[in-house]
DNA sequence: ATTTTATTGTTATTTTTTTAACAGTATTTG
DNA sequence: CAAATACTGTTAAAAAAATAACAATAAAAT
């Protein structure tokens, strides 16, 4: 049985990433310096991340992929469970993820979407059902939903960040352009389309 | 005339969270600890932050909102000066962009969207035009577009990333799960929802 | 008008993160 | 099979980032 080891956050960043990369990787093996071409990141600080993550089957001649991929996955804690999520607002941003494949092949299940306007929950159709926000409280739960992505209008977001606080949410994705304060125990992650054209001006 | 300050990437995006706080905070004046209180963040670190960046109009009792945001802006090279982007990939995610807020009231200035199917090109309604993928390269040009939001496939990011650098787009914010390789010169930010509910599982 | 309180600006210290270095080990080459 | 090559794993050193500390200062209270 191995200890729980604690990454830092920025190695977990490094490997979600490096996620990515593998999932798209076409041989069969691939090194650090390999890794290092595409990401930008030094080879010794790859080497370093899976040091930490304890991985080292590394055959001194580079990493087998589906190897690697899985400790990755095992080491980062993402198990077979599957985790309920909702989406909050349906807007165009948020009724554009009902369809969208983000969540596809992964273990976020999306089970609900709500919003304030009655309208928009008749009106819109979805693999999965859509309540207004008065039905928060029970549907969350109800379905055992954990997560939840937030894309009401900036001056909600607060409002409904809380509510989703109080029925047991412990993870945000956060959408808007608001700042969002949450109790301890409570992640937040900001996706921002805005902040992300700023940083790559 | 005041020298250019190189900022710390950790400090630039907590400055432009800053900004997204200062935008929806009521009062006239903000302290560090409060500023603390919503962000987590520890008050020294904000205090240190502005410290990097010039800004010493703390009058020993709180900054003053206005000034502090305006300060922020000038410090991260924000001027009024228009940037005009483009969205590369119409599919549902990229559509729901067409006429998001996202980019309301900022100085970016989404001038194009970009299909491979002339079909969906012909059917979306835009307030900017949209053209087939063949057409980027002169559209770019003429528009004098520098950012790209990148929403294809995952498997067609890199190619059509490859197509954009070579019409001279210097910044990509890549909402697919492919990791970009890029020339030196070309920024990206990696914009996915997806990891973010990893971040906050 | 003095004391207390609240808060910043700035430096020093500590902690974290990254980078470099290199011994050790498979794999390939001659 | 010996030498050269191409890697990793791991430790040590360097750099970057976060935190703590505190003198200085404005505002508020007594």
């Amino acid at each position: 049985m191995s200890a729980i080891v604690v990454l830092p956050e920025v190695t977990r960043k490094r490997m979600l990433i490096l996620q990515n990369l593998l999932q798209g990787w076409q041989s069969e093996k691939i090194t650090s310096v390999q890794i290092s071409a595409i990401t930008g990141w030094k080879d010794s600080l790859i080497r370093h991340d899976l040091w930490l993550l304890g991985y080292n089957k590394g055959l001194s001649n580079g990493y087998l992929k589906d190897d690697l991929q899985e400790a990755i996955s095992l080491a980062l804690g993402f198990e077979s469970k599957e985790v309920n999520c909702c989406i909050v607002g349906l807007n165009r941003l948020g009724a554009a993820l009902l369809d969208d494949a983000t969540t596809e092949g992964s273990v976020f299940k999306i089970k609900a979407g709500f919003d304030s306007n009655v309208n928009r929950v008749e009106i819109l159709r979805s693999t999965f059902p859509l309540y207004p926000a008065t039905e928060m409280s029970w549907v969350i739960k109800q379905e055992k939903i954990t997560l939840a992505i937030l894309t009401v209008a900036d001056k909600d977001a607060q409002s409904m960040c809380d509510r989703l606080v109080k029925a047991g949410i412990t993870g945000i994705v956060n959408m808007t352009r608001a700042v969002l304060k949450v109790p301890d125990g409570v992640k937040i992650e900001n996706v921002s389309i805005l902040n992300a054209l700023k940083l790559v001006n």
